[in-house]
DNA sequence: CCAAAAGTGTTACACATACACCCATGC
DNA sequence: GCATGGGTGTATGTGTAACACTTTTGG
């Protein structure tokens, strides 16, 4: 039994998911999620803050963690019956994670190409992406995670940013302030403000107490450009 | 490994869950949720569907069938390591099960009173009670999933009643009504009518194609008594 | 006729969209 | 001044809540 990771963040306006280059059999050389066995006694999450430091460094306790779905196909893993739950974590932009045990090389990838057939990640990797990719999406209309991929403290201008990389399409800024701004215990304002190279100064925030959105913040408001 | 199965249908206007009556140790007599261990080569699926038809004689092919966690508390059976994957199944309501292998005896419990303290299900089993609650009542909102609980052909008073029997509360005949047959592929006119004892006839439907309710029907229009 | 459930119509309101417009800063 | 993002205001549309009302049956 093992816990795989989807590791999401947004970096350069990009989003990404951590891979690992897998440093053993089966599939060795090619890029994977990273994950490993779950130890005697260690409850799932136990596991997946384990795996998230030991294969990348990341610490799990500024992350948002959750349980994404168990995937079961007897013929999944070419070396036997390997039942493993997927975790889907999501982060503010982190240091570049360090190559770990069973890992020769880690890197942050676009989720685009991480999805194209061309990049054939080991096992069923590229359904558990997808699957934590859709989940990560849907989240963002329903619950308040969308602040944990931002580093505190953050302007709605970031916010924004970070709705338009996982979602893939831009929203409207005038609309979009008013939705997280009313939302009351979405944000709370720190007092500060940020002053960019150019342009007018925004006010800062931090992430507020309230987790889920009510009214949620549909993604059919597409627009142009 | 095990499998246990969250089974709910609405029987006379109440929402129940389908308890067994333990006949091994450890738990020996108390109520539990009904499932077994994994088999060898046998997907997680493949065990819910087989524990379904043994522990209670129902056919899955009729049920809404959904992975809902994993229990991995290491100290969750008494027996040592027992992670536990919950599904989260829906019905319409069903002939009485027998009972099987593992079970000396099996029925449908009103949910109320099978989260009250007394009642003190086996193992962990009142937490995964909960959260199959809470992720029904959730489904309902932002799914068609409630059609599964209705016998074909079913009026739109049957499906309203099994939103109230869910959400615990009343909702608005005629406004319901509006939701339910606007949205595109929730329901297919089957062009006859049913008669009941008083009032007049309703026309009747089968479940269309749509899975998801965009827009959702929200919970929060509570309505008196 | 009455009771009961089905089904329609209507008004008031909340919220979202689209977009015009103003604000505050660096250059 | 100008460019750039931050932030406010507002008209219009869409869907819901509340509730009055009509329809169709059995008794």
């Amino acid at each position: 039994m093992t816990v795989d990771l989807v590791i999401l963040t947004v970096r350069q306006d990009r989003l990404r998911v951590l891979l690992i280059e897998r440093g053993n059999q089966p599939y060795l050389g090619r890029p994977a999620l990273p994950g490993g066995f779950v130890r005697h006694g260690e409850t799932l999450d136990e596991t997946a803050l384990r795996e998230l430091s030991e294969e990348t460094g990341l610490d799990g306790r500024k992350l948002h963690l959750e349980q994404l779905h168990v995937y079961s196909d007897p013929d999944r893993d070419p070396r036997g019956r390997v039942v493993t739950v997927a975790y889907l974590a999501l982060g503010p932009d982190m240091p570049l994670p360090v190559a770990g045990t069973d890992a020769t090389a880690a890197r942050w990838e676009p989720i685009s190409s991480a999805l194209t057939d061309g990049m054939s990640l080991a096992f069923d990797h590229a359904a558990i992406l997808r699957d934590g990719l859709e989940r990560a999406r849907s989240q963002l209309e329903h619950t308040t995670v969308a602040a944990a991929f931002c580093p505190e403290p953050f302007t709605v201008g970031d916010l924004r940013h970070i709705y338009e990389a996982v979602w893939g399409f831009k929203l409207d800024p005038s609309n979009f302030r008013r939705k997280v701004t009313r939302t009351a215990g979405f944000l709370e304002p720190t007092g500060e403000r940020r002053f960019p190279e150019t342009g007018r100064p925004a006010n800062l925030y931090r992430r507020g107490p309230a987790s889920l959105l009510i009214p949620p913040l549909l993604r059919s408001g597409e627009v142009s450009s």
